[in-house]
DNA sequence: GCCCAGTAGGGTAATTTGGGGG
DNA sequence: GATGTCCAAATTACCCTACTGG
């Protein structure tokens, strides 16, 4: 195995993610301070959300049918 | 905008759906829940539509004729 | 250092949700 | 059976100014 994680997460922007999900970009900032998105913080306090996260969220995660609910 | 490869699937607000429609967006909702149309959910709860779902149910879609029924 | 689109922050409207009853 | 409407609570959208990223 590697010895040497050096881990390229991709990372999504603000506005990528609000794209993804169709909605402001401000709202993707309340679920990062709501702690339901993991998010990274740049040096200047800007932040950056886990790709991988944000598809499984999207789509991958178990996909349950309104009329099961 | 940065360079970032992330694909998008369009998606649609309720009231854009119901507007499509012409129809209540608490009917756009029911349609959801009883499994006719594909919702996804927001980190908040809010639902979103597939666009080229919406449009291929509005234009193309096998239909029968009226006198049929 | 300048540019400027994007982001953070805070505050206020507008939507959406869910249930219930017509 | 399928819609539209009323209500309260929750979520999201839009407004601003200041700062960051590339």
């Amino acid at each position: 195995m590697t010895s040497h994680p050096a881990q390229t997460e991709a990372l999504l922007t603000p506005s990528e993610v609000a794209t993804l999900f169709r909605v402001d970009p401000k709202t993707v900032t309340r679920w990062a301070k709501a702690g339901k998105l993991t998010s990274i913080r740049t040096l200047g306090g800007h932040r950056r959300y886990r790709e991988s996260e944000v598809r499984e969220l999207l789509e991958g995660v178990p996909q349950q049918r309104e009329s099961d609910v």
